[in-house]
DNA sequence: GGTGTTTTGAGGTACGCAACTCATTTTGAG
DNA sequence: CTCAAAATGAGTTGCGTACCTCAAAACACC
């Protein structure tokens, strides 16, 4: 039987003593305030590093007294993956409330540039962090890189806007997760060739587009027996996405996989059905909702790539406390992880 | 553009002034100390109910002073799986540090029940919670069991006893997971028909034993044209592993589908690839780790199933935390999911 | 050497709660 | 009604940090 330790328990003032000054200086040195000549400010630092001193987050947060203020701009509209989101953060309230922090949605048109920049351009000075489903455009990384200049912390969720200043991405790898709905189509199909239809939202939106080039880039390199036919633009509408892959599955007898990038679960389920073909199609698709969920049970889908909402809900909160408190995020532990869910391992 | 909040900031005072009593009333309540007429308790309650108040955790851990100390119990022996959530234990000090938390390692030999329960009797007092790889055997149950008495919390980390009281397991579903490998091994081998092997460690295992069982109810009800051979027992060792399969690939030549439900994974690994067969047959196995990524990535192994260690590691110690400090435990957070990890998902 | 400026020390207050003491009031049993 | 026990009020102290003020000391410059 062997142990290992790992703790300690210094506080500001053994580094004040050690460090041969007063509280008030290592105070000082410890928030950056001026008024401190570099040497000492150097000694002081390197006391502190020496013995890895780590100020008590629980006395900080006490003696700092404001609560945070956190805004989490998300989408109107009834999406189900952003209903989960928001269904977690209201789970996490008890967290929340225990560590005086708030949570606000605000939900807009995430879709239009102009309407997103707007909306988060009021969110300015009013809050300590914003999270927020981004759009990808040049207003939006104007919108966001302002808040950041005004010290709000900004993290950008589910959709990144990666040339923005934004402080952390929570969310996945759309090309991952387009390489992985690739993967699995070609090796559940199995031996057998034919055609490989795609249901998308829009070509337009980032994260789809990613996925697809995700897709296409598995299905050249490693099925060359299996043909992808153009992709359906179904807008996230289940009739319209009904309407196109009944057509397309109409026109072509040999479709045995299906790749729906979106949302529209619905309607490509309904086409599928309609067509009395969902046995024979291998059928992947996006998210764990109550409908893909009964989808896979019933065996019309073959797996789901979910990004769990719950984990995005509580990393989002979790960075933006980290970097308003000026704490190092793990990094592993927010990270978000491409899920392949099958019937058997549905959560 | 709506908005919705998630927030409150009272103070213990302010409910002493609301139900009508004092600051030490409402203590004593709180702390379910003694002194108090069952009527006044209830006022007390239902103010608190009422305004959802929370006492502020940080005010609570500052007042409490004392440092909380954890013991994680984990095998001896060089085991991968476990080495990584020792691992991820190490790259959270910081965090652990700024909450004065310690944790200390424990290694013992976790299979043998009388070694394993000597160890945590002699946690007994020291410990405000321990978090176990647990056998489940009596004389386990019955330490784990004492440990509670004592008061202090009591997690079962990987590997559960269910029997005992404990106040919370952090793993998988074992059956889940060997189904999810049942599913996968099938699917992935498609229309063919042919035999399938398994390696396991030890069927005594109460883990193994669940994985396996969970493994052969799929093949039986969805894949009756595959045949499931004896399991194999390699005692996680790679050398055995290697010959057993060996021997079992040479009499068999239509092995189509290979599930190794324990460690050993390079004894298995070479085994195929020694018969030339690593690409014929489908292979999937268990956990992430260097040597799995690996064959994953050489496309030797299709599939590994797995538990996340970072994730167990941090589950288990905020468990032990929200338990010590009297708060709610958010199981969505804490369940730890069935991964399925192919190529292009590797975390 | 004197001036003004920068740096440092010393100390206080506040944050919200835990844990404790001791005095006072209320209650219930006889 | 009496007296002990139970219940409650009032108050104190301390946890470790943030943030502030004011005075003293050190320093730079001419």
């Amino acid at each position: 039987m062997a142990e290992e330790t790992v703790s300690l328990a210094l506080t500001l003032k053994d580094i004040a003593r050690e460090a041969g000054v007063s509280l008030a200086t290592v105070d000082r040195v410890l928030h950056n305030r001026p008024g401190v000549r570099p040497d000492t400010v150097r000694r002081v630092q390197e006391t502190i590093a020496r013995n890895a001193f780590q100020p008590h987050v629980a006395a900080a947060e006490l003696a700092r007294g404001r609560a945070r203020r956190f805004a989490f701009v998300m989408p109107s509209g009834p999406n189900p993956f952003m209903q989960q989101i928001e269904a977690y953060l209201g789970e996490m309230s008890a967290w929340l409330a225990a560590r005086r922090l708030s949570v606000e949605m605000v939900t807009t048109d995430v879709f239009d540039p102009s309407v997103l920049a707007a909306s988060l351009e009021t969110l300015s000075g009013d809050y300590d962090g914003v999270a927020v489903v981004a759009l990808d455009h040049p207003g939006v990384r104007a919108a966001i890189n302002d808040l950041v200049e005004a010290g709000t912390k900004v993290v950008t969720l589910v959709s990144d806007v990666p040339s923005s200043r934004r402080h952390h991405y929570v969310g996945i790898d759309n090309i991952a997760a387009g390489r992985t709905a690739g993967a699995l189509v070609g090796r559940l199909i199995g031996q057998k060739s034919g055609k490989v239809a795609i249901v998308a939202g829009s070509q337009g939106l980032r994260d789809h587009a990613e996925r697809i080039f995700g897709f296409n880039q598995v299905m050249a390199s490693e099925f060359p027996d299996l043909n992808v036919l153009p992709v359906l633009e179904g807008r996230d509408e289940d009739d319209r996405s009904e309407q196109l892959l009944s057509r397309l599955l109409g026109r072509h007898a040999d479709i045995v996989g299906l790749y729906n990038v979106g949302a529209g679960t619905q309607g490509v389920a309904s086409a599928l059905s309609g067509a009395g073909r969902e046995k024979q199609v291998v059928f992947v698709g996006h998210d764990v909702t109550a409908l893909t969920r009964r989808l896979l049970l019933q065996g019309v889908m073959d797996a789901a790539i979910s990004q769990n909402p719950g984990h995005e809900a509580r990393a989002a909160v979790r960075v933006l406390l980290a970097l308003a408190r000026g704490e190092p995020i793990l990094s592993e532990q927010e990270k978000i992880r491409i899920d392949i869910v099958m019937r058997d391992n549905l959560p």
